[in-house]
DNA sequence: TTTTATTGATTGATCAGTCAATCAAAAATA
DNA sequence: TATTTTTGATTGACTGATCAATCAATAAAA
């Protein structure tokens, strides 16, 4: 069984696992036999590779934003016009595996551990950042910069927010519905700008 | 030392105790013994009262959401027009002792802890209802009743957003600036229906 | 005397983290 | 090629710490 070179396969698989131990317990109260099970590994090898339960998480947290920011990048790539990219950036934000409830409760549990751990407060804060001027860079091309500012905080803090409340899960609201809230919200407050 | 009728006295102090507690840790991970030692008791006299730390817990957010509701009534009542209604709503959510970092930081971790206990959910899932009723019910005086439902999902989903963001404390917002976003969001929507 | 308040001491369970031992592939050597 | 050595992968068993929960004992009020 034993063949060289496992560490990038099983360090990927522990982070998988995690992922989706944290999403269905939806907590990061989970504990690193759980994970190890899940990836099929002993708990002895999670800690062989990663040190401590607390890297494995802060891992399993970077890998999560380092696949969304790909996405985001992909994304506004293919787009064309500022207001093109302003619904990219949308539209990613809510794709199915994002908004998918797994993926929601482990979000929350970042956000609640980013209290504690400094590093997982860093790494949201640099998403919140990059969200704020991806929308904030394709704004000012169709508003005067004070305005991209105060449009992209209410829309950043919209598309945050539907997140939370879809976690709860009581009237949840769907993929296309929340994409057309954003995107109305920034229709809207663009047209009484020029109107 | 021991008095009889202390323990509604020491119910409160254990309540407001927890949320202490896990306002400052920020999470929902704290210890009996912090709590009761935060409120001046012994650990086994929590128990005493409360059977378990998960009914503390239970009772210490449903504590924190009645007097939230408190908060919200009185505002409604001093209010005049729906408009001031809406407006009652929008600063009752923001009022400085609901936007401390360590009442966000509780909010939080009770919205995390929501993922695995069906009771703190019910009470979240309460909230969320009541939110989003108060602004529907107002805003039907002012529009129609689906854009009433429209633009209410999207204020509700504002202001759980701006907590959210307050909570990793990178460029936090102030109380008044929250505040005018929801407001112009309302603003606005409203104005462009009847323009 | 009975009841209520209170705690120190203890128990049992859970877990993160460690460690020595095993196994097989790869590399070195004969 | 055959044999030995080294190295990486892997785990079972163990340890120490933490913590929720229990309980018997004490003390004061009723």
């Amino acid at each position: 069984m034993p063949k060289v070179g496992m560490e990038p396969v099983r360090r990927k698989a522990l982070v998988d696992a995690a992922m989706r131990v944290i999403g269905d317990h939806g907590s990061l109260t989970v504990t690193m036999s759980e994970i190890a099970k899940e990836a099929g590994v002993s708990p002895a090898l999670a800690h062989h590779y990663f040190g401590s339960k607390e890297q494995l998480l802060i891992e399993t947290v970077r890998v999560h934003l380092q696949r969304l920011r790909d996405s985001v990048v992909t994304a506004l790539r293919a787009a064309k016009t500022p207001r093109e990219k302003l619904s990219a950036v949308i539209r990613v934000s809510f794709q199915a595996d994002q908004f998918a409830p797994e993926t929601i409760a482990a979000w929350l549990a970042f956000y609640a551990e980013a209290q504690r751990s400094e590093e997982t407060r860093r790494f949201l804060v640099i998403y919140a950042r990059r969200l704020h001027s991806n929308l904030v860079a394709n704004l000012k091309a169709l508003c005067p910069a004070g305005d991209a500012a105060r449009i992209a905080e209410g829309a950043a803090a919209m598309i945050d927010g539907l997140y939370i409340r879809q976690s709860l899960r009581s009237a949840p609201i769907s993929t296309e519905a929340s994409i057309a809230l954003t995107e109305d919200y920034l229709t809207t407050h663009l047209n009484a700008l020029e109107g």
